[in-house]
DNA sequence: TCTGGGGTCCTAGGACCC
DNA sequence: TCTGGGGTCCTAGGACCC
């Protein structure tokens, strides 16, 4: 694309403020004007805050137990409810796909929008906002500019600066105005500088989006890679990333949990793996892949230095690419056993589906047993439909009717308004 | 007591080949 | 004594994002 086309390109990135926090407020007014948190899996971390909860200084990512105890008093608090979440970002990004010719879905919150060439654009903008909240009681912000990283940067400023009532175009500023901006925004807050990189940015000198924006791009490449250098290019202008309108096939899939409580046993570490395996190789099955690389991994709780620590994977090549559950499950039994050791608390688990590939082209055993084989498709095919239908490890292999000391804790969810006939909100 | 999970991309370095 | 060099593939690890 030359520049003089691409600087006729519009793109938006459009976010929903506080996005977890405020899927929890929509159902529950009362929480409205309060401060509001959400936590990570396992209630651990606060992983989403309110206005008002930003303003009591609750920092993301910080342990919900290391919150002043005064202040967890005074906020509502929430288990993450990804059902609940993942069915409203559906709705939100339909009506964002609705209002322009083309969209990325970067995140559970946020889409990429192709706008070049549409008219009144800053109508065009506040519509998007006008019909979301309408349709679903959230707000989002609107940053425009010709690249991903321009949009990115005028969100952000749409989001700090309230006068500009959650639209910024960051093309309609001038040369000295866009710079003067640029001056004021610290590289880290630059999409794609994270902490450690603006740490040396700023021992080099480079402490604003405005330093980045003029720095060598030669020199940063050398120092930062490719990385850093199309960083810079793209705040200058040029564009180095398109939109992704469809998702390509992920190239790998994690399964991961810490447990609600440390697990010593293998028959219960084993069970946990199950779990894991099965919703992995489920979601496997949904992108129509297969595997040939299953990793297995196990770790003791780290933040207990004073306990004997453990921490180790298995990396197991398979036969053949497969994605059947079964004898999925079956080798990471076997790398589970061939890596615990009796003796130490286990803290957190997980699965690793490595090298996919598309179902059709993969490489099939040489001498599979058809029988075998269609046997085992047939019974994933089943266990995913049921697990549609009456929720996620609805069935399951390997499933003991003991306690599960692994599960994660989840002591408040909230019900799953959307998507649960049982758990509707009730207008009396 | 309690400390998240799931991804991507890039790079350096080793193994191997000719 | 002196022990090539370039290409490819793979993997581990770093950095980042939400």
């Amino acid at each position: 694309m030359g520049s003089a086309a691409s600087s006729e390109r519009r793109i938006a990135l459009v976010d929903v403020n506080n996005f977890y926090a405020s899927c929890e407020t929509v159902f529950n007014p009362k929480l409205r004007g309060k401060p509001v948190v959400v936590l990570s899996n396992n209630d651990g971390c606060v992983v989403a805050r309110s206005a008002e909860a930003k303003a009591l200084n609750i920092k993301m990512a910080q342990p919900w137990h290391q919150v002043d105890p005064t202040v967890q008093r005074q906020t509502a608090v929430f288990s993450s409810n990804y059902t609940l979440y993942a069915d409203i970002s559906n709705r939100v990004m339909t009506i964002l796909g609705d209002m322009a010719p083309s969209q990325e879905v970067y995140s559970i919150d946020e889409s990429f929008l192709e706008l070049t060439g549409i008219r009144e654009l800053r109508q065009h903008a506040h519509a998007i906002r006008q019909r979301v909240s309408q349709w679903t009681g959230l707000t989002v912000c609107v940053g425009v500019g010709t690249t991903k990283t321009r949009a990115k940067l005028a969100n952000y400023v749409a989001k700090k600066s309230p006068e500009h009532a959650g639209v910024f175009n960051l093309e309609t500023l001038s040369a000295i105005d866009q710079s003067a901006l640029l001056a004021k925004i610290p590289v880290g807050d630059v999409w794609g500088i994270g902490f450690r990189t603006e740490r040396r940015l700023v021992q080099m000198g480079i402490r604003t989006a405005a330093d980045l924006r003029r720095s060598r791009p030669k020199q940063l490449r050398q120092q930062f890679g490719v990385v850093a250098e199309r960083i810079v290019a793209e705040l200058n202008g040029e564009v180095c990333t398109e939109l992704e309108i469809s998702p390509p096939a992920k190239q790998q899939i994690r399964l991961s949990r810490s447990f609600g409580a440390a697990v010593s046993e293998l028959p219960l570490l084993k069970e946990a793996m199950l779990a894991f395996v099965s919703i992995a190789a489920e979601k496997l099955r949904r992108q129509n892949s297969f595997t040939s690389t299953l990793q297995v991994f196990v770790c003791t709780n780290v933040f207990r230095p004073d306990k004997p620590q453990h921490s180790t994977g298995f990396t197991l090549k398979l036969p053949y690419a497969m994605d059947d559950t079964a004898m999925l499950a079956k080798f990471a039994v076997r790398a589970l056993e061939h890596l615990y050791k009796p003796g130490y608390e286990y803290k957190k688990a997980g699965v690793n589906l490595m090298s996919l590939s598309p179902r059709g082209n993969a490489q099939l055993e040489l001498f599979t047993n058809d029988r075998i084989a269609k046997r085992g498709d047939q019974l994933s095919t089943a266990m995913d439909n049921i697990n549609r239908r009456f929720g996620r490890e609805s069935i399951c292999l390997g499933r003991l009717s003991g306690p599960r000391p692994w599960s994660m804790n989840q002591t408040r969810l909230s019900p799953a308004y959307t998507t649960n006939m049982n758990q509707l909100l009730l207008a009396r």
